[in-house]
DNA sequence: CGAGGATTGTAGGACCGTACGACAATCCGC
DNA sequence: GCGGATTGTCGTACGGTCCTACAATCCTCG
């Protein structure tokens, strides 16, 4: 049901791209895999695969052990192991508290995450791209080994234009029109192609490649820090919509007699749902930010009526909100991320019941909500796996450059 | 970033069905080709295309008429046309007022269309799928060609499960878990797949094929005449959610303080801009169906004042609620189809302004409202769509049955 | 009106990539 | 230790597209 006019046109060449970038996928997704299991999953004889893992092991991707005996019958198989260092990916996060960068390798091994706290507010473009570049530098699989790195992704708590990294907005930062993928670029260099997403839509691919929504197609993933943000995965790929600014859902409008929202609307979510609305429910002053909502975390655990009543209150518009998306999306799984994630055991129950009375029965029936599994890093492991997709949509680029213009991996 | 699990494994023969099914698609949404626009739309030689288009030929699927030159050099391409009446796709429709049958050939061409009203209410599945039966049966594609006919489509003012087409609810009939796909089955007879899906899922896909989305990837197609349907493109693809559920805008809760609605929960969208809710705010009488809202549109033309009011009040609703789907999906199209098409005149500027106040900047400014073009039929045309989509997606099951037990287009 | 340029259809051989079949290697259970 | 089962290895067959050369047909220009 496609509407892409991407030149479909298939020739044999394109045969082998696409049967490696499935072997590639399943070695990223699921880690080491036997040949035989590899052929079982992407329905390739002995041979192919054979073959194919042939071209991966020459380069230097993965690496096949021999036999560890298993206790089934048969000549045991090989297993193919995923590199982890040879191609790698750098990711870097924008986020509220902090700037993160990581170095992540093929198969999804963390190799090295670097997290610097930094106060909120406004942040200059320019401050933002010199620490984040310096932080790169100092990840030494960035530094010293500049060759390996095939991507670099971003993940920022704003809304991103994805064909060239412009932020349209970023209320935490004070960022509004902001060149980011262009700033980067200069700063950290363009050997490698840069991406840019949304925190959120980032965070939501990582929880359902590796997280909490693992094997799920359709997922809500619900996160933020001071705001609301949200990534949803549909049909197994991130929505994106026509220029990256989709699963906006933080203002999505939810309530006509709500407060007004810095956004210039009135109601959205996020004034309902948002770290200050939590705060000034539970008597407390706007503002407080992360320790704030830590305090009143505490407060709640140790069985403090008055912040117990206003989680209680932030569940029932998340549910309410949740029922509305669930009844659009029809999802299998809910995924709350950053605060919401924090909040977890306090409005499970509410949102559940939330969704019995507004969602409709059919899709409520089908969905679970679970907490996010990869905590404050999932944007980061987000950029990181945003990095890595051309790399795993076609490998043949970088295993063998038949022809000599076509990029490849440095050999050190 | 596919997540699915679909033995993606491709062989040589895989390219083969891939290339037929580019260039079936191509002639199917744009109609005539000829052979060497449609080699720079699929990108592929002269010699593949001419002998895929052969087998399409030899098939009897296409016909190839000569050259009719067009003022430019050269020799002139041979013009590659689809039969229309080989292969066909029966369509049908379970709309509120009325029950409705199609065939439609392929290429788009609609060969029979009939409609026949029907009172609102209550009706129980065996009168329905009696109904249909016997609609089907008076359309001559489907009577006296039935060889011809490569799948069948069902179009429903439900939300359907797509797996086995059970209607999991459909309130303007009346209906709560009714097998209808089974039932259709059984009356219609299983000699080629039959699909259920929900009427405005099927909308969508057509406005986006063949009407006011054409082209777009991202769509937002907004109908119904009773209550509120939606259907949303996504990339590309319908939409369906996990189960086939999603797309159920109507029921997005969108006012706390609003009246319950018959799903049980409350302030759902349909209970602001659903057709009983535009009669009440107008001062007429709830329930008075098509002919009061004709009666209604027929006021607000004639300059009633009343009348404009109710509708400039559904069109903030209205204008409300996409606003929060915009910042969510980041569509480039919004289509207004069945009553809110008729209403489009009344409500347009209104709601662009209520976009413009409650979108974020970046995702309004990239999207156009627009009526639909495919009339009360958008939903019809969608069955004939899905019920293509099988032959669209592998048309080589249906050329050469190279097994025996393929199927394969009978001979009369 | 004819020549030259441009575009497209046609046909055969080259190229690419996977599948198939036979055989060898290695494990388990008895 | 033997048989069954599973998997790696290798050479050949098969499927499908691309490339190249040539023929056909149209337009433009002199």
């Amino acid at each position: 049901m496609d509407q892409r006019r991407d030149e479909p046109g298939l020739r044999s060449e394109s045969v082998r791209r696409a049967n490696l970038s499935s072997i590639a996928r399943e070695l990223h997704n699921t880690g080491p895999l036997s040949r035989s299991e590899l052929g079982a999953r992407t329905g390739l004889t002995r041979s192919t695969i054979r073959a194919l893992i042939g071209e991966f092991a020459a380069a230097g991707l993965v690496s096949e052990v021999g036999s560890t005996s298993l206790g089934t019958p048969g000549r045991p198989s090989v297993v193919v192991t995923p590199n982890g260092a040879r191609p790698t990916a750098l990711a870097l996060e924008i986020a509220v508290d902090s700037i993160a960068g990581a170095v992540v390798g093929f198969g999804g091994e963390i190799r090295q995450l670097r997290r610097i706290e930094r106060p909120r507010g406004e942040l200059s473009l320019e401050q933002t791209v010199t620490d984040l570049a310096a932080l790169a530098r100092r990840l030494d699989g960035f530094h010293t080994r500049r060759g390996d790195v095939i991507g670099v992704g971003v993940a920022i708590v704003g809304v991103v234009r994805h064909s060239d990294g412009l932020v349209s907005l970023a209320p935490n930062l004070g960022w509004h029109d902001v060149a980011l993928g262009q700033a980067l670029r200069q700063v950290i260099g363009a050997f490698v192609p840069l991406s840019v997403a949304n925190e959120a839509d980032l965070g939501a691919l990582a929880e359902t490649r590796r997280g909490g929504a693992r094997g799920c197609a359709n997922v809500i993933f619900i996160s933020g820090e001071v705001g609301v943000g949200g990534g949803l995965i549909v049909d197994g790929r991130p929505m994106a919509g026509a220029a990256g600014y989709g699963g906006e859902v933080g203002h999505m409008p939810i309530n006509p007699e709500g407060a007004t929202c810095h956004c210039g609307s009135t109601g959205c979510w996020e004034t309902e749902i948002g770290e200050d609305a939590l705060l000034v429910k539970a008597g407390r002053e706007r503002g407080g930010g992360r320790s704030a909502m830590d305090a009143l975390l505490r407060d709640a655990r140790a069985g403090d009526a008055t912040a117990l009543a206003a989680l209680d209150h932030i569940a029932r518009w998340l549910g309410l909100g949740l029922a509305g998306l669930v009844n659009l999306l029809n999802p299998q799984r809910i995924v709350l991320g950053g605060r919401f994630g924090r909040l977890f055991p306090f409005v499970v129950d509410t949102i559940g019941r939330q969704l019995d009375r507004y969602a409709l029965d059919a899709p409520r029936r089908l969905v679970t909500v679970v907490p996010a599994e990869l905590g404050e890093d999932a944007g980061l492991l987000g950029a990181a796996e945003l990095a890595f997709e051309p790399f795993l949509s076609d490998p043949a680029t970088w295993l063998k450059p038949r022809s000599s213009t076509l990029p490849a991996l440095a050999s050190a």
